[in-house]
DNA sequence: CAAAAATATTTTATCATTGAAATATTACTT
DNA sequence: AAGTAATATTTCAATGATAAAATATTTTTG
């Protein structure tokens, strides 16, 4: 009977095991956000609270390996909300460049308020020398599926 | 200003770290399956190869923690295809017992075959010792995020 | 310099999922 | 035994993502 080796089985049950996880963890998320922010205009948001420096689309795109159709889609969101500023490249015209607006800091911030109670649940449940071992490891692992060409 | 404290901030890049692995394997997988088969209806012919003994599509549900009605559908979609035999359970009309057909069997193994070579990539690339820790570490964090109640 | 290739964004059709409501059946309560 | 609650499945509308095509602009090349 055709069947995977041990290998292959460990790597199925890994990455069911990441997708189990990452379908809870944005399911809890996007529940306990506000309405009017999904995950991933907050997780747009909540880059630009890292660095504010302005990003064009593809860029963007590329950091959340998500298309570029669904880049736009958000950011269309966004920027109707008010929550971020599009303008034109004046370099090159088929660019544009996105940047946070002070309601979207806000909004961003209120997100944070809301979510904070979920992952401070988490964070109490599981030992943090785990977590910690695991962000390493995942990188890795990425790293080892990572190949880009948006 | 308002901002994740360092468990927190730790937690958010874990979880985006496991959101992003999870979009990347999801599509290569999904390109590289037959294409009347998606990552979806391929998990639920291969729960099967397990254990062949019947499921309800509830109990399936929970297992691939997705709602009933999802599961619905991919089960209308495997039924339509001929790869999973369904039948009223003659104790309690609600429900409905679910089992794989050969030709289930054969889209199964034919699926393996074409996933294999992206498996096998990843493993290459990856070290072993650090897969083996990760499953056992995300088990534990999924533990922390699961509380179901489909 | 003109033609072709590359790049950036948007549009389109399709699809899988969700949450909630609808339907049907069984179990519990008194 | 009747009425209420619980369970299992399906249906429905809305949503967010994908791949591929369309559009527009810039860069490369011959």
């Amino acid at each position: 009977m055709l069947q995977f080796n041990n290998k292959d089985m460990n790597l199925v049950i890994l990455l069911s095991e990441i997708a189990t996880i990452e379908q809870l963890a944005r399911n809890k998320l996007d529940n306990a956000l506000p309405k009017d922010l999904n995950i991933s205009s907050f997780s747009v948001l909540n880059h630009f609270s890292g660095s504010r420096a302005e990003k064009t689309p593809l860029q963007l795109a590329r950091s959340f390996h998500v298309t570029k159709g669904a880049m736009t889609n958000t950011l269309n969101k966004l920027e109707k909300q008010g929550y971020i500023h599009v303008r034109p490249d004046w370099n090159d015209a088929r660019k544009k460049c996105v940047s946070i607006s002070q309601s979207g800091i806000d909004a961003r911030n209120n997100a944070i308020k809301s979510i904070k109670p979920i992952l401070d649940e988490i964070i109490q449940k599981t030992n943090h020398m785990t977590k910690k071992s695991l962000l390493g490891d995942l990188r890795n692992f990425r790293e080892a599926i990572e190949n880009d060409k948006v």
